[in-house]
DNA sequence: TATAAATAGGATAATTTTATCCGAAATAAA
DNA sequence: TTTATTTCGGATAAAATTATCCTATTTATA
């Protein structure tokens, strides 16, 4: 569904949000750790996060990796899926043909219609103090 | 989504299902110029759905790939994607889990089982009859 | 100002996916 | 039985994704 990297993104970004709510920053190394990845490459992931303004950085000594306590509630999953994969997961064509739609539409065109609906609708609703919260409450889990 | 072997498979077996209506079989060459991808490739694909028993091939001269008629309409979307993707897009965690369920759900578990019973669903309950027809009277298109 | 601790970013490698090529085996028909 | 046609299958290659390593740059603090 979403390559590696978006996962390691979305997973990152959760962990982040719960570190920025208590005013702590955090390092690719305790990321990688606590989501369960390999540490450059989820280095990587979150600069690109950084250029796209999803999260924000801080260089240097006392460093890390944060999201502004203000923005939490509103960054969604499609962002952060936006910023990785790009938009095709809902919006490009089921069967990979360059143009689809209701004139000229793929075999399973219609019949994704719901489907796709379906996860850009989830992935516009759900922000990251929502799944912030259930980590911390011990409902969900970023790894394992 | 979907693989683009997937998206070959699934192509590849309208128009095989197409042509097996009308008693024709058609071969590697054929299908690739009519769904738009590599040759060679589809030939591999197409071998993979052979041994999955999905669609049947005749070797030597007339020979080709084809469906019995009778199991045209029984053919659902998911037994293709199944042998060419696996379940993993509909049975395995959105986020990478190797063990994602209720008792330990990944921060996105309750929020997919929506999407992906909508795609499951979709996938078990479409046919390649119901997707040849719709080709075949022009209504949906295989390619560009 | 020097130092230590961080992110940034380039180069490279490993793996997976996608794609190509060619000879072997099968088979219908001449 | 020969020939032409066709799938099968192995070997490679190309491209994309995933992963690693090393150095440069930034920055707070001693």
């Amino acid at each position: 569904m979403f390559s590696k990297a978006c996962e390691y993104g979305i997973k990152a970004s959760i962990f982040i949000a719960i570190n920025s709510q208590e005013g702590r920053r955090v390092s690719p190394r305790e990321i990688a750790e606590e989501i369960n990845s390999p540490k450059a490459f989820t280095a990587k992931i979150l600069q690109a996060l950084v250029r796209q303004n999803v999260i924000k950085s801080v260089q240097g000594a006392y460093g890390g990796f944060e999201i502004d306590k203000k923005d939490i509630q509103n960054i969604k999953l499609s962002q952060i899926v936006n910023a990785i994969d790009g938009d095709n997961i809902y919006n490009g064509c089921g069967l990979g043909l360059h143009s689809c739609d209701e004139n000229h539409p793929c075999p399973v065109h219609d019949k994704f219609i719901k489907v796709r609906a379906e996860l850009k609708q989830m992935l516009e609703t759900t922000n990251l103090e929502q799944l912030a919260l259930d980590i911390k409450s011990g409902v969900s889990f970023l790894k394992v």
